[in-house]
This record gives structure tokens, sequence and C-alpha cells, in this order.
DNA sequence: CGCTAATGTCATCACGCGATGTCATCACTT
DNA sequence: AAGTGATGACATCGCGTGATGACATTAGCG
């Protein structure tokens, strides 16, 4: 989140007017709230516009297209995800992601992911952005802790804390959806953190 | 899958014209794979008709609507879910879920689930779909089991589930992919089924 | 064989979308 | 204060969508 975007929030834009950088942040900061919301498709310009309090016609001006746009707003997600803590334990990852998904809804980067229809350019800049940002610590996480098959772990984990998150976000059961954020990150920590417990082998192995 | 369906496959339909079952037959089919595979509003009735070698103007005629086709899709799949198969513990469901998935795309149940332009109406059907087939046998063994918070552990085993499975079949990750369903049941099963190893309890308990 | 209702085909509608271009309006420099 | 380029508002375009209704064709029955 920009500053400024902070400051102005929600609502139609107010201020002074003929501001470009006001409206491209207006723009910037709508499009990150309704794609993260409802994914690209479902998004029109003509919401974003109006969320922002701005003539639609000023994303063609000022991000080229309504895909471009969308490209700018993975982009200014990946940034403004928290100054880089360190997301090594699967009980970070969790916490990190949960509490975003809370704040934030779902967010640009698993829109462009879940949904078939993405483009292939946005698709592939979210997958490398998730395995970049999620899967490569934890991967090196679990092979410092010994655990085999770390990467395949890694991945299956993401996966599963991501579904999670979805089912939290859209409602999909009732008590997934009330819980509290700290018991949730405790209770999906604890089952799939077993590295902990000393459970993350394979069976067979000592 | 109803039978005559698993006859004519993916392809035109031949066979005598003028037959209304036929035709309802092969459009139903062809919107089970096309919605599951990408969902609702990324596909288009004439994709529909193409596929299933009719007009589109016939969905209107058989079923009412886009719409009402999709229920009717969603209703299909819920029925045709394999011969009810006691799915009870984790690593039933989740042999079953991956199977499915690899086998015949996401599917619209999970396509409604995780689209947010859903319509009310056919996201609570898919919710109470998922919340009674998967949910319910979990949290009853859960509970036989003596699992604390068996509903909000099933739940949470189950958003998982479909996460992974959600990530395997749109390729999310290489190695997630890439894995032979038979190793990836396995070790989905050995992280979520903790009951099985003793550590399925809160931590504190004895 | 001929009639009729069921079935399929086709042209077309209204709508919402993203995008574009034109013109009015404002801010900044001198 | 005036001029000028940047900025925003508006009307409109072309496209694809789901849906509709008129028309052609077939199957089934007497």
């Amino acid at each position: 989140m920009t500053p400024s975007s902070t400051g102005l929030g929600r609502d139609v834009r107010r201020g002074r007017p003929k501001d470009a950088a006001a409206t491209k942040e207006a723009l910037l900061a709508a499009a990150q709230h309704l794609f993260g919301q409802r994914g690209y498709e479902a998004t029109t310009t003509r919401e974003i516009g109006e969320r922002a309090g701005v003539d639609p016609a000023l994303i063609a001006r000022y991000f080229g297209s309504k895909a471009l746009l969308y490209i700018a707003a993975v982009v200014a997600e990946a940034r403004g995800d928290e100054p880089t803590p360190d997301l090594e334990s699967v009980a970070d990852v969790a916490r990190a992601l949960v509490r975003r998904t809370d704040r934030h809804g779902v967010g640009p980067v698993t829109q462009a992911l879940i949904r078939s229809d993405t483009a292939q350019e946005i698709r592939s800049a979210a997958q490398a952005h998730l395995t970049r940002r999620l899967v490569q610590p934890m991967v090196e996480d679990l092979s410092r802790r010994g655990v085999d098959q770390p990467r395949l772990r890694a991945e299956v984990v993401v996966a599963a804390l991501m579904g999670i998150t979805l089912g939290r976000a859209n409602g999909w059961f009732d008590e997934l959806s009330a819980v509290g954020e700290g018991p949730l990150v405790e209770l999906v920590a604890a089952l799939l953190d077993q590295g902990g417990h000393g459970v993350g082998r394979t069976p067979g192995l000592p």
C-alpha cells in the first residue's frame, strides 16, 4: 500500500483535481481491491473507475489496458507484501497468508491462479511469485531439518494453505470462517508442520 | 456420468437425428466437461453447443437457460460421484478427490466454490454438496476417534485437499503436478491424517 | 401415405464489455 | 494575466455474449 492510497481509502477520490499521480494511485488501489476480491474477468473497468472516483477511460491512459492494470496490481501486491518478513516455518507462512487474506481478501495473485481463464502471462507471473515467496523458503527450511522430498512437501503444504485461506475467505464452511486467526493458525501449523513433531519422514524410515 | 454420455464421449454427436433425450444428454455432458474445466462465466453456450454437436439454442429449449444448465451439471456430478464409496478416512477422501480431478478436471462444484461471481443459489448448493459429501463423514470419523474440534478439523482438511487438487490440476507447481496419484495420496494422507499418529489432539491435552 | 407435433436451424435482438477519439477544463510557466 | 500542455469527461464504437422467435425438417401415428 502506498502512503497516499492509505490516505484516501475505499471511497471516491476528493482532494485537489487534476492530479495525475493521485488518479493513477486511486485506480491502482481500486484495482487491487476489486481484482483481489472478484478476479480479473468478473471485474469491469467501469467498476474500477467508479470505486476510484475516476473516469474508466483513464485506465487506458495511465495503464494502457485492463490487463496491464491487472499486472500492475499484482506487482504492487508483491511489493507491498509486508517488508519481507522471514517466512520460513509453516506456521509463519500460515499466519502471513491467513492474516493478509482476512484483511485484504484473496488477492490478485491467488485469483490469477485459481481462475482457468487467466492470461498465460499473468498466470506465469503469479506462479513465479508464489514459488519464490512461499515455496522456496519452505523448501530450504525442510531441507535443513532433514525432511525428505522437501520440494514436493513444500508445494503440497502451500497448496493446502491456499485452499484453507480460499475456503475461509469464500465462506465454504461455518467453523472455518468463524474461527479466529490465532486458533486457526495454531491448528493449521500443528496439522501441516510435522517436521517439528518428528512425523515428517516417509513411512518406513527411522 | 450416465451410460450414454460415456458412449459418445468428447466429440460431435452422431447417431439418429431428432432424438431429444440424446441431445439433452450431449448438452449435459459437454456442459459438465466445460463448466468443470473453465468455470461458469468463462464457458459460452456456443462452446457447449459446439462440443455437443448441437445448436446452442437448444440449451434454452431443454434447460431453460445457461444458469439452469449449470445447476443440472452440478446435480449430475453430485449423483455420478462414484456409487457412494465409503469416504471416511482422510486417505479415502484424498484418493477420491485426486482421482476424480485427475480424470475429469476440477469439476463444476469446485469451480462454483472458488469463483466469487457465482450465483448465490449455485454456491449454496455446491457448499451443501461438499459438506454433506466430504465434511460430514470425516467429522463422524474424527469424533469416533476422539479427536477434539472434529468439525473445524474436518473443514480445514477438506479445504486443504481442495487447494491441493486445485494446485495440481492448474499446474501451480512442478512436482505437485508431476507426482503420481499413489505417492501423492500417501503423502497427503500422512500429512493430514494425524489422528492415526496420535498427534491429532490440541497441544496441552494428554 | 399424410398429418401433426416434436425437434432442430437460423437470423437476429438487446445488453454489457473494453477501448478509442474528441473536446472541455484545469494547472503551471512566463 | 495569458498561453499552453497536461488532464479529465463524455459519447461512441465494435465485439461477443445469452436469449428469442420464426421457420424448416423429421419422427411417429392414424
